[in-house]
DNA sequence: TGGCAATTGCAAACGATTTGCAATTAGAAT
DNA sequence: ATTCTAATTGCAAATCGTTTGCAATTGCCA
């Protein structure tokens, strides 16, 4: 049984630490997004991180810029959720943020699903197609309890 | 085992058959997208499709219409691959269009992959969560053998 | 504390998609 | 076949999420 993706919410210290180790700057903008994404464990937009930041915000550019470059630090992880927009998840200190959502049609509340099932057929389909280096993508959808 | 999604290419008539029958008006452009649909089993973008289109082109705008309206009666399914872009492909006569793909992320290559694993995961999934109407969507990215 | 490269804000650019509107057209009625 | 009308189209402009150029600002090392 894997463990829950967000059984362990890193301080902010260490995760302006983990940028450090980068070689990256610690601007205020840049712990203001770790922040927001800290204290709201689901996937959330480039908009819905600006609205959560505290004091005198910070430009939407300026969040972009922030969550692509901790993306690519693999620090946050980018799931597309099927509505045009890009939402990002902190991911834990070991993890690798692998999982999947449940996302309500109606009200679009998410739960999140830790468990990972089709792991092992990306090998399956990896040997019958000749493809490497196979990982997916896979979430599901439905009505919540409180729309229906 | 499930049919392979393509193994029914229905003609153009049955296609416009279906349109009529849905008392939609029978249009040279949505006859070309769904010839253009038809004659590539693999998921297009509008873009790809009006490339596609032979004589006359056909406006832009014209063809995201005609995919919508395709896509409310049935008659075509959305996918998305990853990029910002919608694609579409045509649904068989009897078929729900249900299937999932293996992209390649160097060059886009698609191979439909028919079988459907998380199915069964469905009704667990829902049941754990008190949702209902659980469907998914699933997608998966690696090399292909010409990139690799 | 100074200096410079990294980072920011702002506004403009961008690409995919949508929309308003006047002109065209499919298909039912004559 | 011709007429009529609502559905459909093309075009251009609007919208939305995201990216980018550039000058001003700022973190951090020396």
């Amino acid at each position: 049984m894997k463990k829950h993706s967000h059984s362990v919410r890193p301080q902010l210290p260490e995760l302006t630490d983990r940028l450090r180790r980068k070689s990256r700057r610690i601007t205020g903008q840049r712990q203001a997004v770790l922040h927001a994404l800290r204290n709201h464990p689901h996937p959330m937009s480039s908009k819905e991180v600006q609205s959560r930041l505290g004091s005198g915000d910070c430009d939407l550019a300026t969040i972009y810029r922030s969550l692509h470059l901790l993306e690519g630090i693999g620090m946050v992880k980018r799931f597309d959720l099927g509505d045009g927009v890009a939402r990002y998840e902190l991911v834990g200190m070991d993890d690798d943020g692998h999982h999947h959502h449940l996302i309500c049609r109606r009200c679009a509340d998410v739960v999140e699903i830790d468990d990972c099932f089709p792991q092992a057929l990306e090998k399956q389909i990896a040997r019958q197609n000749g493809y490497t280096g196979v990982t997916h993508r896979l979430e599901f959808f439905g009505v919540c309890p409180r729309c229906r």
